[in-house]
DNA sequence: CTTAAAGTGTAGCCGTTGCTACATGTTGGT
DNA sequence: ACCAACATGTAGCAACGGCTACACTTTAAG
C-alpha cells in the first residue's frame, strides 16, 4: 500500500453544523456497505452466465455461446468473452465449436444461485407482487440478497431449509 | 432448444431433446428482463451520489468531493470523475472548490431514491431481516425494485401512499 | 459434393468506473 | 506574510462489458 489508507471514521462529532433532521451513518459502516454492493454488481454478471448455461445445459443438454448470447440480449462476442472469463475464474469449460459446460464449482455456483433466485422471487411474490413482475425484479435484486436475509425469507415463507 | 410456451421470433423446434427437467422463459422475455437489470444497474452509481449528496447537504449544509469519495469509499478522483457526470446529466451542480449542490431534478430524484430505500429497509425488517442486515442489503437491492414492486411494498407494510 | 447458412471465434473500438500520481488551489497557523 | 496541510482537479492506466466487423468452422440443404 502506498498510502490512501487513514483510519479516519468518525470525525464529524467535532463539528457541530445546522446537523438538523438527518441521521447519517458512519463514513466508515456507509463506504463498506457501498464496496460491498460494488464488488457484488461484479459477480452479477458472472451469476447469470453460469445459472443460465445450467439451465440449458438442462433443457437441452447443450449450451451454446449463441443461445447464451440470445438468451442475455446481448451480441455473441460479448457472450463468448464473459464467457471466457468464467473460464479464467474456473466456473466453467468449453470445447471449440462444442459448446460450454460448467465446472463442478460453476455447478454449484448455479445451484446456491437458482436456489437463491427462487426464494426472492417467492418472497415477493409472498408481499403481494405479481409474478412476472416478482421475477423480472428478482433478476436485478437476487445478487444483492446477503444470506442473513435469504435466511429470514426462508422463515418467513415457513420453509425448513429446502427451496 | 426446448421452447416452453411462447414462440417468439426465431427458435428451433424442430429439436425434440430430452427436455424435461427445466421451464425456461422465452428468450425475448428473459433477454429484457436481463436487460432491464444492466440498464438498472447503469443508473444505480448516480442514485448513489445524489442520495448521498442530497443527505450531506441536509446534514452539513455542503456536500464536499473527498466527503462523498469518503462516504462512498472510493478516491476523491473517482468522486469528482463521478460528479461531473452527475453535472452532465442535469443532476447535480458545483463551483471548484465549493462545493456540490443538486439541481431540482438531482433533488427530486434524491427524493424519490430516499423514499424508495426506507421501504425496502421496512420491508426488509418487516419480513424479518435483522435491521443492519436490511440497511446494507437494501443499499444493494433498492435499485432494482420496480414501481409494482414498490406498490406491493407499500401495501403489504399497510400504508397508503405516505412513506 | 458443393455451397449457403449459421454458429464460433478474434480484433479493435468505445464508454464506464476504479486507481495512482501529479499539479494546483484554499486555508489556517504562526 | 508565509508556509504547510489539505482539498480539489487533471492525466494516464487498467479491467470490464458492450458493440461491430471480419475470419473461420460446422452444419444443413441442394
Amino acid at each position: 500500500m502506498t498510502k490512501t489508507k487513514d483510519a479516519t471514521s468518525a470525525s464529524e462529532a467535532s463539528e457541530s453544523p445546522p446537523t438538523s433532521g438527518a441521521e447519517m451513518p458512519s463514513e466508515a459502516a456507509q463506504a463498506h456497505r457501498f464496496g460491498k454492493a460494488r464488488s457484488a454488481q461484479s459477480t452479477a454478471l458472472l451469476e447469470d452466465y453460469v445459472e443460465l448455461i445450467s439451465d440449458l445445459l438442462g433443457a437441452s443438454g447443450e449450451a451454446r455461446p449463441t443461445d447464451v448470447a440470445r438468451r442475455l440480449g446481448v451480441s455473441h462476442a460479448t457472450a463468448i468473452k464473459t464467457i471466457s472469463r468464467l473460464k479464467r475464474e474456473g466456473l466453467a469449460t468449453s470445447r471449440p465449436y462444442r459448446g460450454v459446460f460448467l465446472t463442478e464449482a460453476g455447478t454449484a455456483l448455479a445451484e446456491r444461485v437458482r436456489l437463491r433466485h427462487r426464494l426472492v422471487v417467492d418472497l415477493l411474490v409472498a408481499v403481494g407482487v405479481p409474478p412476472d413482475s416478482a421475477e423480472a425484479d428478482a433478476e436485478g435484486i437476487e445478487h444483492h440478497v446477503s444470506d442473513t436475509a435469504l435466511a429470514a425469507f426462508r422463515a418467513f415463507l415457513g420453509r425448513g431449509e429446502n427451496s
